[in-house]
DNA sequence: AATAAATAAATCACTCTTATTTATTATTGA
DNA sequence: TCAATAATAAATAAGAGTGATTTATTTATT
C-alpha cells in the first residue's frame, strides 16, 4: 500500500499572503475555543493578542458561516455582559475508519468530536477488496442519518491502519499471499473514487495519538509522547501541539524502538509490549486468544499470563520512554490502548516504577500518563484527522495555498 | 546557571498580523539565497510561490537595507538578462562564544558566515568569572576591526556552553565547589549587562547541530539527527529545517541515550562514546590526556587505545541513532567532533556498519554521515544562534510581535 | 518576433487604531 | 433606600495603513 499516499505535498518553503494569514486566524480562533470550551470575543482577543475588531470580524464570520454559535450572556460582572461563543455541533462532520486485526469501524463525529454514528465489522482478517467496500457502504449507511444541508458539511474522511500490514502474515498465522495484496494497493486513492471529500491515512497508533491531541480530557500538554498498545504497539510524537508525523509520515515508529541487543539481532519495544505476544502466550498455554479481540471489559485472560505480559511490556515501555525523552525532551508520556482500563493503569503505574528506578544522568524523566480515550481512540484519532487539517491550527495554514 | 534563560518567552498561540507575514517573507528569502546561493528576482519568485512584483519590492528593500547586494547579469538566455542577488558581506556580523573543557574560543563573523575574526585562551577549567572577563575582553578587541558603520550592525552573541556544568566536577577532578558557582550564576544576565545586542545561549552540542545547518556545505535535509562528540557526547535533533530544542532547550540531549541497562543502571551514550572515556583510557595507561585538548591534527594517541575507543563509540553511536530513528523518523544521521578527520571518517564508518548488521523491522536506517563543519561547529554554531533568531526563517516569524 | 526579467500603478484583502455604542455594576448623595 | 452618576468592559463601526496581487509596461536579450 502505498503509504506516502497521506502525505501532505513536499513543496518546498513558501510565502506567506494575506489570505494565508486570515485563514491561520481562523484556525486559531476555532482552537482556542476547541481547548478551553466556549469564550468570548474580548477573551479571544486577549489570549491571541489580535486586536478586539480583528476578532470580532472573523468570529462574526465564523458564525454565519456555521461554525460557531453564541452562548447565553454572562452577566454579574462590571461592564456589558460577556458572549461567550462555541463550536457549533452543525459546523462540519467527519468520518473515521479504524482498520484492526479483527474488525473495522466507522464512526461519524459532528463538529465537537461526539460520535453521532457507528458501524461495526468483524472479519477474520482485513483484505483491501474489505476494507474498500465497507468502507463505501458504511459511508452511504451514515451519510442518510444527515440531513441534505449537513452532508454538503462533511469535512472528509481519516483511515487508521497498520502500516507494513504485509509484515503481519506470520504473526496472524496466514499465507503470506493474503497479505501481499496491500503491498500494491492504494485503498485511499479506491476510496476516494467514490466520494468527493478528502480522504486521510495514517498508521493506526499515530491516529490514536491525534484523538488524545485534539478530543483528550483535560489541558493538552505541548510535547508529548504517546504510545498505543493494539495487536502492534505503536506511537505518537507530539511536538508545538501538533503530531509529528515526519517525512515519510513514519515518526513515533515506537514499536521500534530498541531496548536491548542479543547479538546482533536487536529487541524491540513490539517485542515485549503489544498484544501479539500476549496472544501468543495466551495460544502457548492452551488458552483461547479470542477474548483478547472482544471489548477489553470483558476479558478473562488468566492472572499469571497477563502478569508476566505486564511485567515484560513495562519494563521495555520504561526504557522506550527514557531513550525517547533524551531525543525529544518530552513533557510527559501517555499510554493507551485496546485494554480494559484497569490494566492499562498497572501497566502505567508498573512503567512510572520502572522509569523512576532507572538510573539516567542528564534528563528529567516524563511522567507517565494513563490515555484520556480509551479504545475507541484509533477511530476517534482517524476522524481527527480531517478535522485537524481543516480546522485547527497548523503551521502549513500561514503560507500560500 | 539559568539555562532557560536562553529559552524563548514562552507564550501561547499568537495570532498574526501583516508585518508578521512581511517579515516572514523576508526571512524565506534570505533563506532561499543562504541555502542555494546568489539567485534572481525571478527565481525567487517561483520558489517561494510569491509574486513576481511582491519579490521584486522585498528585494529592493533587503538590498537598499544593505542586507542584498547584486551579482554580475547573466546573459546567454532568452530574454532580459537575470540579475542574481548575493547576501552582502557587511549586512550583518555576529559574536559566537565557545566555552570549551581547556579553552574559551570567540570569534567574530560575518553575513556570509565568513571568519574574521577570532581570540582564543587556554585555561585549566571554566569559571563564571573568567568567562566573562574573557568575553567582555574579546568582544571589545573584535569590535576594534569594523569600521564604525559596521559596529551598528553586529547583531548579537551567541554562547555555546555544556550545560549542567557542576556535573563535570568528578570527570574534572575538581572540586565539587570549583563547578558549583555555575550552578547559580546566569552569565547571559552578567554579559548582557555590557553590551546592547541580543545575547543567546545554548548547549555546546546544539549549537554545533545549529552551524551544520546554516553554514552546513551541500543540501540541508529537512529532518536529521546530530551528534557532536567532545568531552562529552552531545546533539540536536533538525525537524522542519530548524533546531528543534524543546520546552526546556534540552532536546537532543544524545548523549543521555540508554544503549543498555545493567540491573537498574542504565547505560549510556555518554559512556562510551565522548572523549572524556578516552581520556580515562589514556590516562590508565598512564599516558598524558592533555594531547587530546590540543587541535586534533596534533594528535596522537596509542593506537589500540584509539582503536576499542572507536570500536565502543561507534556501537554505542549505532544503537542510538536506531531508538532515535524510531522516534523521529530523521533523513539521515550526521557525526562531527572534536576528532582529527580520519578518527571522525573511521568512526563514522563503523557506526554506519554496526546499524547495519542490526537488525531492526519497522524503520529505514538513515545513513550516517560525516558533518561538513569540523572543530570549529560549536564557535561557529554559537554565532549561528542571533543568526537564525534574526534572519532565518522561522514559523514564529509570522506571528505578532 | 518571441521570451523572460524587472517594475510601476492600481486594486484588493486584511489587521490596526480610534471613536462610539451598549449593557452592566459600583458609588454617591439626598 | 433609591435614583442619579461614574466606571468598566464588551462589542462594533469607520477609516487608516500595510502588504500581496493583478494587470500592464518597459527593457534586454536570443
Amino acid at each position: 500500500m502505498k503509504e506516502d499516499s497521506n502525505t501532505a505535498p513536499a513543496s518546498g518553503i513558501r510565502g506567506s499572503n494575506q489570505s494565508g494569514m486570515r485563514a491561520y486566524n481562523e484556525r486559531l480562533v476555532l482552537s482556542l475555543i476547541r481547548q478551553n470550551g466556549a469564550l468570548p470575543k474580548a477573551e479571544i482577543a486577549r489570549i491571541s493578542g489580535l486586536s478586539a475588531q480583528t476578532v470580532s470580524v472573523i468570529m462574526r464570520a465564523l458564525e454565519a458561516d456555521g461554525f460557531l454559535e453564541k452562548g447565553e450572556p454572562i452577566r454579574g460582572k462590571v461592564g456589558q455582559p460577556s458572549v461567550p461563543m462555541n463550536l457549533a455541533k452543525g459546523g462540519a462532520f467527519f468520518f473515521g475508519l479504524k482498520v484492526g486485526r479483527r474488525s473495522l469501524e466507522m464512526i461519524l463525529i459532528n463538529f465537537l468530536g461526539t460520535v453521532i454514528g457507528r458501524v461495526h465489522l468483524t472479519h477474520p482478517y482485513p483484505t483491501p477488496d474489505g476494507v474498500v467496500r465497507f468502507t463505501n457502504d458504511s459511508i452511504g449507511q451514515l451519510l442518510d442519518q444527515l440531513t441534505p444541508e449537513e452532508r454538503k458539511r462533511v469535512a472528509g474522511l481519516g483511515i487508521a491502519i497498520p502500516f507494513r500490514l504485509w509484515d503481519w502474515s506470520v504473526a496472524l498465522g496466514l499465507e503470506q499471499t493474503d497479505m501481499e495484496a496491500w503491498r500494491e494497493r492504494d485503498i485511499r486513492a479506491e476510496i476516494a473514487q467514490n466520494w468527493n471529500f478528502p480522504i486521510y491515512l495514517q498508521n493506526d497508533a499515530s491516529a490514536a495519538c491525534g484523538a488524545e491531541l485534539v478530543f483528550g480530557k483535560g489541558e493538552t500538554p505541548r510535547d508529548f509522547l504517546y504510545f498505543y498498545i493494539g495487536f502492534f504497539v505503536g506511537g505518537g510524537v507530539v511536538l508545538n501541539r501538533s503530531l509529528f508525523t515526519g517525512r515519510s509520515g513514519n515518526a513515533g515508529a515506537l514499536g521500534s524502538i530498541p531496548i536491548g541487543v542479543t547479538g546482533k539481532k536487536a529487541r524491540l519495544l513490539v517485542d515485549v509490549a503489544s498484544l501479539a505476544t500476549l496472544e501468543t502466550a495466551i495460544i502457548a498455554t492452551g488458552g483461547d486468544a479470542n477474548i483478547l479481540w472482544e471489548p477489553p471489559k470483558s476479558w478473562s485472560v488468566p492472572a499469571d499470563i497477563l502478569r508476566d505480559w505486564v511485567d515484560d511490556a513495562s519494563s521495555g515501555l520504561a526504557f522506550a520512554i527514557a531513550a525517547a525523552a533524551s531525543v525529544m525532551d518530552c513533557e510527559y508520556a501517555m499510554i493507551d490502548g485496546w485494554l480494559p482500563e484497569e490494566v492499562r493503569a498497572e501497566l502505567v503505574r508498573q512503567t512510572e516504577q520502572k522509569l523512576t528506578d532507572l538510573e539516567i544522568a542528564g534528563i528529567e524523566k516524563p511522567p507517565v500518563l494513563e490515555g484520556t480515550i480509551g479504545t475507541s481512540a484509533r477511530a476517534l484519532g482517524a476522524a481527527s484527522l480531517p478535522l485537524s487539517d481543516r480546522f485547527l491550527v497548523d503551521q502549513n495554514a500561514l503560507l500560500k495555498a
